[in-house]
DNA sequence: CTGAAAGCGCTTACAG
DNA sequence: CTGAAAGCGCTTACAG
């Protein structure tokens, strides 16, 4: 069958435990003797079984990743981009990534327990914050190692995060605006709910209020039209080309009457025009640093729950100019 | 540590070998037996190590699925649809999925190739068809179980796959609009590559032809316009939002002067107005037949290659209404 | 229908 | 620096 650590050990004329010594690159073994097992894995096309060592090291080298339990809100562009990038990262380490989806927190938390329980996932990377759920609740009571994609509503202390900074995210948008000349700004949202928007407008609204320019929050419902605005802050790409819509079903054209900035940088932002001037929240580093953070969980060299701010980007682009 | 199929055995007061055949269910074990054992495991809380099981059984029960080499492409919601659709329809075989992504089609067939030789998967099914690459000569090379999605361009005979009927699809968006009184019908795309665009192109062609209305293709660039079409066919729904733009600054109205149907059903067809009237593919349909084709092939109740056409269905929206 | 035993391919104290 | 041995937790012929 394939090729065993005995088949290789006995071409280099050694023990097979030596074999198991220079896979791993242990600094006992003398660099001859690396060199001469080496040549002999070469030879025969060595690969390790997978399953071998897992069973045999106790550890899995495998990390799940939880999707959002809406199948709608997982098909964004942002759950794939941060699964590649999450993956890519995960391979440097010679890590692999395994996947929990599913319709309700219910099956999402089955998922979990099943692959933890079965030894086949050190840890696990969760792809949306917010409120507490079943599987949070599932990782927390067990202590199972986690960090979360997001900045969490409850237990916030006791849970490492990787997230952007929105309040920050916020406050730019409006400097962004103001920069532009922009007085009379208002933040456009879609729900009332989760951290995201309550963070992004909590910093719009801190940096409107610090200029004297404060304002509120517009719902964009059946009702939505703009006032005095010149300038809008909305929560998403997807929420603001529908405001660009209803923007122009009102006479107002997108920037020569009202400047938009955005957030999240996805395709939906350079599809039509006009394209988007939107925050680039840098989702690579999100799952780069998410799957650092989690080995060291699982290694323990650090404990204490910490969070990790990724830094975002402006990208100018069509739909926000200088008030004349 | 962990609970045992020793632990259980000794609890149930059988052999561990007992306890294993219980697990699988085997019918050589008496119902009694069982009932114990199952007792046992309840009481202990037993879970089997996945590790164990894989390297005593020589089988993985885990697939892997592999992406497209682009990045951008990959993050169109079409991918995580079929993932989610894919693992579920695993979960209910009791196999796991593994992912393989990258930028090149290189590190994706060292990915695949890793995955295969260090027995992490029993096969692959592999998203993206077209002409054939690294990936696939490799395989196909090895031997190695795979299932296409799509339709491959190469050696289609000698490979599994699973897609939707394109010719047909292409077709019916001709009935549609000939329903509806159009006659002067053309096909839009933006790439002239790729077998999803040549065989829902020939359909139209087919269709158009046999009922006397022959026209050709037009490309979707600088100097897109339209002469005397009252209806169009767009390869995909984000070309679609592209074209409903340039018409409509060339001040035609979807659906008013001009009809559109399109192709994919993606979220991206409901965001703004017109909602677009397009087919949808049946992404869940295609992932869960591809995950039981794979199935079939690594026990290999079926060894020969076939092609497993999933339905469509029409979504009539906005974009398409009767000619005056 | 069930048990005893060997084996899957690694890792890791323990010795030297 | 290297080897011999036990063990990780299962599965699966082989016997009976």
């Amino acid at each position: 069958m394939a090729v065993t650590i005995k088949d290789v050990a006995k071409r280099a004329g050694v023990n097979a435990s030596t074999v198991s010594r220079v896979i791993k690159d242990s600094s006992e073994i003398s660099e001859k003797t690396k060199a001469k097992v080496r040549k002999a894995m070469q030879d025969l096309g060595y690969r390790r079984n997978a399953a071998a060592q897992i069973l045999a090291s106790g550890k899995s080298n495998t990390i799940g990743v939880v999707f959002p339990p809406v199948t709608d809100k997982a098909s964004q562009p942002f759950f794939m981009k941060i699964l590649t990038s999450i993956n890519e990262t995960a391979r440097e380490y010679d890590i692999s990534v395994a996947i929990a989806t599913g319709h309700s927190t219910w099956e999402l938390k089955k998922q979990v327990e099943l692959q933890y329980s079965e030894k086949r996932v050190d840890g696990f990377i969760v792809l949306y914050a917010g409120k507490s759920d079943e599987v949070r609740t599932y990782l927390l009571d067990h202590k199972v190692p986690f960090v979360l994609v997001g900045t969490p509503l409850e237990r916030q202390n006791e849970i490492t995060h990787v997230d952007n900074d929105n309040m920050l995210l916020g406050r730019e948008a409006v400097r962004h605006l103001v920069e532009l000349n922009h007085q009379n700004i208002s933040f456009v949202t879609n729900t009332l709910e989760g951290e995201v928007f309550a963070e992004r407008y909590q910093g719009f609204k801190d940096e409107t209020k610090r200029l004297g320019l404060s304002r509120g929050a517009l719902l964009m419902d059946r009702d939505f039209s703009v006032t005095d605005e010149t300038a809008l802050v909305v929560l998403d790409d997807v929420l603001a080309l529908k405001v660009v819509e209803r923007l122009s079903s009102q006479g107002l054209r997108v920037p020569e009457d009202i400047s938009l900035v955005t957030y999240n940088n996805s395709i939906f932002g350079s599809i039509i025009h006009p394209y988007l001037t939107t925050f680039d929240i840098n989702i690579e580093q999100l799952g780069a640093a998410a799957v650092r953070k989690i080995l060291d969980l699982r290694d323990a060299q650090q404990q204490l729950p910490e969070k990790t701010i990724i830094p975002f980007e402006l990208i100018v682009r069509e739909s926000t100019k200088v008030r004349a």
